[in-house]
DNA sequence: AAGATATTTGAATATACATTCAAGTATTTT
DNA sequence: AAAATACTTGAATGTATATTCAAATATCTT
């Protein structure tokens, strides 16, 4: 049987500063090429630390994919809770994601579209938790078309499921063609019809 | 110094089926997911002729990619090249497309895509290859909108360079898309938006 | 047909990797 | 402060992998 840790004592170090650590090596190397070296080096932590804390490379990986999902979601509260008016505030989500896009940072890629396309086809576990949350995504997507409708911003009759889909569909497409130019002067003009086909009445 | 065949003898496998297998298995299992084990099991051919044909599992993987590009052209011209409506196509090219991500195929998604995403960050050579043939895919979309504008389907004052980055960005949104959800009811009227923003007056 | 040349084969090699575990160190309990 | 308990450490283990290469086989040349 395998020592565990009994969580008796303090937490020697901090959780979400260790998955944030392998979240972005994850993220430059893909899962595959990530090698528990790699994972040592970026968290600080031992072999046994991390075998204790998270079962295996995988039960990392998973627990990074989970901070990822919990910090876009904080990310997304705070811009969108608010009483502005939603297209104002779409307006300046899609300016945040641009931003990233711009950055040629390895971390401006979604780590569950990543997840997704690199292991969905042979990890059904890591596929049903990628698809989960980015479910959850559109779902909050949707509620921010429902507000604009409560807002008078777009038509009564307006399908907000589908218009969330759809936005969803873009920014996967802004996110992928941003690895082949990551120019403001092709992005934007794309971001901005993105959103005036959105709320085209 | 290698040992390297002299081609006297004529080629003892076809070299497009031989690349074609390779392709589906790389985008089954991604590269680095992707052993020599697996390519000769699917190729047919043993380490040393591959490593004889190919140098190594690299340059297996860049024919591979390259013979990806001239199938996809390929495809692409047999479509294209007619007298037909410039839209007719354009909507058959995407009604394609559609099929292919329904059909829940590993191959649905674009190796290129695929290859960037995983390598693009590591592995410079590779991330050029990609681009390029993704630029080549994009000229050949703007000829269409070019041919579009000259048959007056769309107006005179269109952008077809930035009507096909469009295009190029919802196709990739929608390949994403289909990982998550592979439905017709979800897919088409995503496609079916992305051609009427496009061709809208 | 014999000799020369080229290709095919797959076991052997060396390396990289995920995981384990026993020894070492710290904390808590008595 | 001594004993007991819990965590940390990183070298050791076994496995998987890319690549090589010498022997075996096929084709070509004379």
């Amino acid at each position: 049987m395998n020592y565990k840790w009994q969580n008796m004592r303090h937490a020697e170090f901090d959780r979400e500063r260790v998955l944030r650590a392998a979240m972005c090596t994850f993220m430059v190397n893909g899962y595959a090429k990530t090698s528990m070296q790699d994972l040592t080096k970026a968290t600080g932590l031992h072999p046994g630390s991390i075998y204790c804390a998270f079962d295996n490379k995988k039960g990392l990986f998973i627990a990074a994919i989970e901070q990822y999902q919990q910090d876009r979601t904080a990310q997304f509260r705070q811009l969108f809770a608010n009483g502005r008016s939603a297209v104002d505030n779409l307006t300046d989500y899609l300016a945040q994601i641009l931003q990233e896009c711009l950055s040629c940072d390895a971390t401006q890629a979604c780590l569950l579209t990543k997840s997704l396309s690199e292991m969905g086809e042979q990890d059904e576990q890591i596929k049903q938790i990628a698809c989960e949350f980015l479910q959850s995504w559109h779902q909050s997507l949707a509620q921010v078309f429902d507000t604009a409708k409560a807002q008078q911003l777009i038509p009564q009759e307006s399908d907000s499921q589908f218009l969330a889909q759809y936005l969803v569909m873009g920014i996967y497409g802004l996110r992928t063609v941003a690895h082949t130019q990551p120019n403001v002067e092709v992005l934007q003009p794309l971001a901005d019809k993105l959103l005036a086909d959105l709320i085209r009445h």
